[in-house]
DNA sequence: GTCTGTGAAGCTCTTCACAGCG
DNA sequence: CGCTGTGAAGAGCTTCACAGAC
């Protein structure tokens, strides 16, 4: 398995830019996943302090809002283009909307849920993804009972419907929290329909279909993390 | 904020050794943080590989079924002592005992829960944390409707309890899924009373207590880093 | 003086490649 | 032969520290 992080293709900018600012809008350079994980970190904090009527900031003071080290913000920051002002810092405001649109949350996304069991319920009612740009659309079920009842507003589908729904709502992301049983079938599916990435709650290693991206989410993994660091570590992270 | 990574205090054997097999119980020198992550996922699947009757298994073997290179699977495994057999290789159930043992999950751990939302609920009603050994035993909400009130087999409690359920249950960890607002102080009080270490699903940042560890759960920021992957890589990760 | 952006150093994790064993 | 364990090399990420801007 060759980890295949071949470098960017050159992305050239295709939306309509219409910002007032003379503000960079797509990587120069290779994006480190790293520094991708912080931008959202970094997007969520400068949505807070916009709404807080907060104009500009420093690096040093974003870098304590959000627990990193002020060169690796200007560095994350500098990957994409730098657009810091040396007197007042960055516009906070500018800043929210770049790294939205570097991560492509600046349009809402249509995402499709698969499983309906406790967790892909609690996801279904979880507000926080609409307000950073993802709407789930679309939920699909294998059991028998759910297909055609309504859950928090959204008719659960059976599996014969991913042909049809997944192009009609041009679904891009899939998450995934059904049982392991068949899981990988699903995904070749969804995939071949047209999805391609995938967040898995499911704890079961999938082979990423090609042109594919899979997320890890591993509850139990992290507590076990969290054991372990607290049997061996004395002090905190 | 300077990453306080400092290295492990010699860890003397302190539980009393039982194993019939002359396995190495703890590790030798520092594990790194990734390759405590990766032992979860060895361990999840030598459990399932023990359970369909496999004894002994090879690197490459178990590197592919978990999707790592073989090179970085002896490396994570020789961390903490080496004992694979060179005709056989590594003993399927040892193995995993070994790993358990270091993660600390050999013993149900108890776990209190703080908020009891949509997710909360759902991470109650989940089965997959018992399996790995731990088990949410305590849960707490701030909402006077929820307090007194079952949820899942588990009476609700007020804040006002953490300082005597946290001792008596000897309640190390604490995974926290309420609302933002008032959660840092929750995470003091409960820290405070014991808990050594929290699994947070809240989107905001915390001041980790003195001691303590806490691990990050944060699923709009996955969407969002498949949401960038999709529109700037090329292929699978 | 302060702050940003960045070359360079430092550090950590991963992979290579091979000695040694069976 | 093939496999494990490991020194050494490689790759990637973080931090240092300073030039340049203000």
């Amino acid at each position: 398995m060759p980890p295949e992080e071949s470098e960017n293709p050159p992305v050239e900018s295709n939306a309509a830019v219409d910002t007032t600012q003379p503000s960079p809008a797509y990587p120069a350079k290779s994006v480190s996943l790293h520094t991708v994980e912080r931008l959202s970190v970094y997007r969520r904090m400068l949505d807070e302090l916009s709404h807080d009527g907060v104009e500009y900031i420093h690096s040093h003071e974003l870098a304590a809002l959000v627990g990193v080290t002020p060169a690796q913000l200007r560095r994350d920051l500098a990957s994409f283009g730098s657009f810091g002002n040396i007197a007042r810092g960055y516009n906070v405001y500018q800043m929210g909307q770049t790294i939205s649109r570097i991560i492509g949350t600046d349009k809402l996304q249509t995402v499709a849920l698969f499983g309906l069991g406790d967790l892909g319920r609690a996801l279904l009612s979880y507000r926080g993804f609409e307000e950073r740009g993802f709407h789930i659309a679309v939920v699909f079920d294998i059991n028998q009972e759910k297909i055609g009842r309504v859950f928090a507003g959204r008719r659960c589908h059976g599996l014969d419907d991913i042909e049809t729904l997944v192009p009609d709502f041009e679904i891009r992301i899939a998450i995934l929290s059904s049982r392991p049983e068949g899981l990988q079938f699903v995904v070749d599916r969804a995939a071949a329909a047209g999805v391609r990435s995938f967040l898995n709650f499911v704890p079961k290693r999938l082979t990423t279909p090609h042109g594919c991206f899979v997320e890890y989410v591993d509850i139990s993994a992290k507590l076990e993390k969290l054991s372990f660091l607290s049997q061996h570590r004395a002090r905190q992270e």
